[in-house]
DNA sequence: AGCCACTTGTTTAAAGTTCAAGGAGTGTCC
DNA sequence: GGACACTCCTTGAACTTTAAACAAGTGGCT
């Protein structure tokens, strides 16, 4: 419910403790939210399926198989990953588990830092990487790419990265998942 | 990983039956969606935190009662509320056995269909969404709309209709999510 | 009427996520 | 060196979502 019904008339002014009156959207601006959640709904659930179809694995989880695979020595202590991934970090705990189980990570412990972890890519991972990748890329690609012009994937691209800087500011105390 | 490594040269070409060289992205279209994924997960947990505390519910849960709100008589069938909100119809089930339990949305028989569900907005549940509306409208305010320029709006949407339109095609036999 | 393919919505179990709590290690401050 | 605050990661329970199977109803066809 982003509006409401529309406002009698001006709203009162910011000196009193009564709350403001809302910023509804106009209908522009809903027609344009609309269009996003649909769209991220859709997508999300057209990638799960793929991945879940070709690689046995959703997503996120997917995800972290690459950020491991990007990192050096294929490794990457959790908090990190959980930053990369821009999750919590039990939620990474409860992912890296399946992933163990399923032999395509492992942990390590972390040398310096008792407290730490590494996840580590193991070669059964980097297999089912190599070998469903395309798949993925190909999914991507026909859901996204194909549908974009050079200039509307630069938009996507510079709007996307507003909202997500937005939301994780640099300031002490934000409320970031992998700090949660 | 939407990139493995360079291709070592020129593809073959497509009349054998073997697997086409992967169309990789380039570093800037992996830019652009790497920062899309960020955003998006950034986006969906905050507004799923921010409506778990001030309304009890998950974002989605809350799309339910807007879509029904909007409707006549504050009803809709499943299927097609399913089809609104873009998700299956196991998860609505679901949802709606919640929403029930909490008080927020009735179910009535369609005289139609004897098939047919309605769910229908209770009064509660009409209160919860006109008492949160307004937070949850200056969320999304704060996260989107506020840091986008009129243009990127109006590209962001245009992009995100593309893509939704392109994961919803009209033929038969599509695999929408409403209809598995 | 009877058959058959299809639609509607739910159910069960398994999988994934969130939330709150906690154990262990680190680092700072006095 | 001991107290204290903080960081790192995990755990278990509650909740949500997915996947597969199913009961019941509809509609077309003969």
């Amino acid at each position: 419910m982003e509006r409401m019904k529309a406002p009698a008339s001006a709203p009162s002014p910011g000196s009193t403790a009564e709350p403001q009156e809302p910023r509804w959207l106009t209908d522009e601006e809903q027609r344009v939210w609309r269009s996003f959640m649909e769209g991220v709904t859709l997508l999300d659930d057209h990638l799960d399926r793929q991945l879940q179809r070709d690689a046995g694995m959703p997503h996120v989880y997917y995800g972290l198989l690459v950020k491991l695979g990007e990192s050096p020595r294929r490794r990457l202590r959790m908090t990190e990953l959980a930053r990369l991934a821009k999750i919590t970090r039990s939620r990474l705990s409860h992912a890296i588990a399946r992933l163990e189980k399923s032999g395509w990570v492992r942990r390590e412990d972390c040398p310096d830092d008792k407290r730490g972890q590494f996840a580590v890519l193991t070669e059964e991972g980097y297999e089912v990487l190599r070998q469903t990748a395309p798949g993925h890329v190909e999914a991507v690609r026909q859901a996204v790419f194909d549908r974009l012009s050079p200039q509307q994937q630069k938009s996507l691209g510079e709007i996307m990265q507003i909202i997500a800087e937005g939301l994780q500011p640099a300031e002490a105390g934000a409320d970031l998942p992998w700090l949660r």
